[in-house]
DNA sequence: TATCAATAGTGAATATGTTCACAGCGAAGC
DNA sequence: GCTTCGCTGTGAACATATTCACTATTGATA
């Protein structure tokens, strides 16, 4: 690959543990916890010791090899690797059921995500305050956003023109969207898309229930082994 | 490995992308498609035809090699692999807002999914009927919930004593939860996790943000080439 | 200061996941 | 019937991820 000599590497499944590493160790330092061993926090957070050891390596963290690893510098570091360590605006379109949960949401607070302004397709809502951010008609876009500085979006609308919003978003700043509108977006190029499907994860909760129950399966760690499958498909 | 010789496998990874290719297909199938090549669904789902055809040959689909897939027998046959052929109870915990907009999320009743019944711990909610289902104080859990004949649980409640909730529905027949709340659950034995973590979306997205703005990295599928992370976590 | 017990970091081995590339098939046209 | 075209299914190659297992190091203790 092209790139292979030009620096070092980090997966973007060691970005989305180091999430949960993060969200742990702001517990313990809450129990005032000074340091961490690998196998304790590795306990706490279902993974291996090895692989926290070597997510955390790759992150440029490490330890000390008879105290382990320092829990409070250990956040701070990490939310600079997210960048997260000041606060962001992001913009919320859709002010629907969802979009409103999401607004009472505290943890995007929490983290250093700000939703600083609403649009929505509806006339009725547009002018409306919800928790404290107003809320636009979508046709204002354009217009609006730019004050804001925004580059993540969250998109908690109906499922009609998806495209169209993406285009116009990347067309005002926006690099990374948070999609939880159950339905495909073609990838538009210099845009980041990251799909919540709710109904896909109980799906796969559905599946592995099912295959359990059966007593056809076994779950070796993500594998699974399937004995029967034919005769479920082949019906 | 041990079972290595007894029988195929199915990679969760796997499973998770057959709900993408059946949300597409539905599509398909609305606008009237009888069959399809792979590489067709495979540039609307976001994936590699290859991997496409893997997937649906691991899970006993195969195509006619001159039509391609057939759209609707795989629908069917995709909803049977998950065990959603045949409507099923679930049970939500937790009517805040974010329970609630869960309430009036149609793609659970479109995929199978009916939430039956609530339960929360706010003694002035118990009582109630959200969106046509009726709440119940979680102290009665034990005495309501098996009448549901619920496997499945969701999670959208305060993050006390989860761990406590988690075996309290256990013991009532709950196999699989999916947890909406921003706090690690202890695995207990016999119960599949699967976490919704808004906020580790959003950080993620940030990473990749700020990494792109900055000009050090490029991304090469779910690999990033860091140029410059030791500058950020040595400061 | 010398000794000890336990851990971090990491090369190597293994396991898993994805892509390539092609044999062989089936339908349609002539 | 024969040919042609383009597709599926899959072995093999490649790429990525995880785990093992061991060395070097640290701080504690006496």
């Amino acid at each position: 690959m092209a790139s292979d000599k030009v620096g070092k590497k980090i997966s973007l499944q060691t970005i989305e543990r180091m999430s949960l590493y993060r969200q742990v160790l702001e517990e313990l330092h809450r129990a005032g916890w000074k340091s961490v061993y690998s196998h304790q926090l590795a306990k706490m957070v279902g993974v291996g010791a090895a692989q926290l050891r070597r997510d955390l390596a790759s992150c440029g963290i490490f330890g000390n090899i008879a105290k382990g690893y320092p829990v409070y510098k250990m956040i701070l570091t990490i939310s600079r690797l997210f960048g997260t360590d000041y606060p962001q605006n992001v913009v919320l379109v859709g002010a629907g059921n969802l979009g409103q949960a999401l607004l009472s949401y505290r943890s995007f607070e929490e983290r250093g995500f700000h939703i600083a302004v609403i649009f929505d397709i509806d006339d009725s809502k547009a002018g409306k305050v919800f928790a404290g951010r107003r809320c636009y008609h979508i046709s204002e876009l354009e217009t609006i956003l730019p004050d804001f500085n925004v580059t993540i979006a969250i998109l908690a609308c109906g499922p009609q023109s998806l495209n169209e919003l993406t285009e116009r978003l990347r067309k005002v700043g926006v690099r990374s969207i948070l999609n939880f509108v159950p339905m495909q977006i073609q990838a538009s190029e210099g845009i980041h898309l990251e799909n919540v499907n709710f109904s896909a994860k109980l799906e796969k909760l559905s599946f592995i229930n099912r295959l359990l129950s059966q007593g056809v399966c076994s779950l070796w760690g993500s594998i699974v082994n399937v004995f029967a499958v034919y005769k479920l498909t082949t019906g």
